[in-house]
DNA sequence: TTCTAGTACTTTGTTTTGCAAGGTACTATA
DNA sequence: TATAGTACCTTGCAAAACAAAGTACTAGAA
């Protein structure tokens, strides 16, 4: 169990989530996704990421488009769905309850 | 992806987490622990947590102690060892990472 | 004594997720 | 027609969560 590890463990489960959140605003494509991420020192890589987007494209949360590049190939735009969108309003609640769940035992005193 | 797995899913890498946490104040049994993570909503089942004993045993962040039950077979009672409470530490920072990341995510709203 | 119920710990096999590594394909430029 | 850059995809592995089944100890009933 190395320090290195330490966050990437937690993030574990999360990524999804923080995924839905950065699309909440506007379509992005994969490069996008990662640039962002890594913005917010959430570090991702391809292999992590393809796979990711695809089951949640697969599962109807996301939709995607084709869209020109002026340099290089197509990119694929991806959106929230409606039921993405729906999916993700059930995140932000699970968030908020397992955020609160940590404060809790964090600040948590047994009596007995 | 169901409404059910929602929690489970944005809890993953968390429990170790929590575990720790709940052996902060004192040794702790199986049962135990699955007794608060139970009153703190978050469920756990015997396939998860004996396995993750083990693991965080071997990893040496955890001792134990075998003592004797009024009511039935031995009782392994967990504790941090000195490394647990060093790395415990490691994960509140990580934890308050990644929470301040969500809410980044969160409040994030794009400019270009 | 033997059976049963209750408690506690363990193991096995499956599924999901993250990731490293390698591969395909399109575009522009030398 | 190469080569570099960008973008997407796939394969194989490791770790983690879990259901389900199994082992073992104790106490009390038959």
């Amino acid at each position: 169990m190395e320090t290195e590890n330490v966050k990437s463990q937690m993030r574990k489960g999360m990524l999804e989530y923080c995924v839905l959140l950065l699309l909440r605003h506007r379509p992005l494509y994969a490069s996008d996704i990662i640039q962002q991420l890594k913005q917010a020192e959430l570090l991702v890589v391809e292999g992590t990421l393809y796979p990711l987007l695809t089951r949640l494209k697969n599962d109807g949360l996301l939709k995607y488009e084709w869209q020109e590049s002026t340099q290089g190939p197509p990119r694929k735009y991806y959106a929230l769905s409606s039921e993405g969108e729906k999916f993700l309003e059930r995140l932000d609640v699970a968030w908020t309850e397992l955020s609160n769940t940590i404060t809790y035992l964090k600040t948590f005193t047994p009596n007995n």
